[in-house]
DNA sequence: CTCCGGGGTT
DNA sequence: AACCCCGGAG
């Protein structure tokens, strides 16, 4: 049977043994783990609960206090989801416990709402992540491409169920995909499931799961404008919509496709330049240097302003202007 | 340097 | 199917 695994990990949102999972904490670590990595995370969720131990504290914080935690994790619409999804929860006045219930809220979706019912509340449903999608299209030796795979393996794991401790159960196979099943170089000898993998048997494990071509990000280039007077620099506000929504840095350019032919970059220097990857293109941007004369009077947008180096760090910036800044010397 | 993992929304 | 970000592995 598949339902006898041993939970591995002790780490700072699980439970003691015998403990009852905390709710915001689930909630809390499961957000930051659909993005990044368990090391990562637990320097962040430590940071998030000493400065607000409770959910009650927590919907009490501004986006812009919020944002300036998150800043580093990416994906930060999850961030203003967290924000809109806790107010919602306090002022119903309780914690939602079912898959059916949790699914509702923003930015909670199958894998969340199935990882917090089964692990705070017991409710008998299995979470699928990445791990599971891998350990079970090992154990089951599928050889469905993703992203199909995951729809059959959520209705495979509804077969198999969630055995009598659901939480446990989840958390062991996340635990076994991240420790032994791994993507590359799983340690099947101490596998506990070798037994009765079929990828084991057949030695189909190493290529599975299987996943679709891959394609080529586009490169997009533009300018970022670092604009100095008296030790300051202009930073403002970006939209809240699209990219790094709600957050700060300096300003720029358009970001614009290369055309086929068009000549790459640039010839700048390393030090005026930064390079940063996102889900989808390859950003270049040159950096321009610009000093404002005493004499010069400045017209600053609406969402724009003046700060110094010391001051930026009470504004939340994404890691691309965060390797802007970093190269500043003012 | 390149590649890749990781859920949810629209 | 496209969009949303970063860090770790190799």
């Amino acid at each position: 049977d598949l339902r006898l695994l041993l939970v591995v990990r002790t780490l700072p949102w699980r439970a003691l043994p015998g403990a009852i999972a905390n709710p915001y904490y689930v909630y809390l670590s499961e957000v930051m783990l659909q993005q990044t990595t368990v090391p990562t995370v637990i320097s962040y969720f430590n940071r998030f609960i000493t400065k607000w131990p409770t959910i009650e504290a927590f919907s009490r914080a501004t986006l812009d206090e919020i944002l300036l935690e998150w800043q580093g994790l990416g994906y930060y619409s999850r961030a203003k989801n967290l924000k809109l999804a806790i107010e919602k929860i306090i002022k119903e006045n309780r914690f939602p416990q079912s898959h059916e219930a949790l699914i509702h809220y923003p930015g909670i979706g199958d894998y969340t709402s199935k990882a917090i019912a089964s692990i705070c509340f017991d409710q008998p449903v299995l979470p699928v992540d990445g791990n599971v999608i891998r350990v079970f299209a090992r154990i089951f030796n599928i050889s469905t491409p993703l992203p199909a795979l995951k729809k059959e393996i959520i209705i495979k794991a509804e077969q198999v169920g969630a055995g009598k401790r659901p939480g446990d159960f989840a958390q062991a196979l996340m635990d076994l995909g991240s420790l032994i099943c791994k993507p590359k170089n799983p340690k099947c000898d101490e596998c506990p499931l070798m037994s009765l993998c079929d990828g084991y048997k057949n030695k189909t494990y190493q290529s599975l799961p299987v996943r679709l071509e891959k394609i080529n990000k586009p490169m997009r280039y533009g300018t970022a404008y670092v604009i100095q007077n008296h030790g300051q620099i202009i930073i403002e506000k970006r939209s809240d919509k699209g990219l790094l929504a709600n957050l700060w840095g300096v300003p720029t350019s358009g970001w614009n496709l290369f055309l086929k032919d068009e000549k790459k970059i640039g010839n700048a220097q390393d030090k005026e330049r930064v390079k940063h990857v996102f889900t989808h293109f390859t950003l270049y941007l040159d950096i321009h240097y610009i000093k404002i004369f005493p004499c010069e009077v400045v017209k600053l947008k609406s969402n724009q302003k003046f700060v110094t180096l010391d001051e930026i760090q009470n504004y939340a910036l994404p890691t691309l202007m965060k390797k802007i800044v970093q190269k500043l010397d003012l």
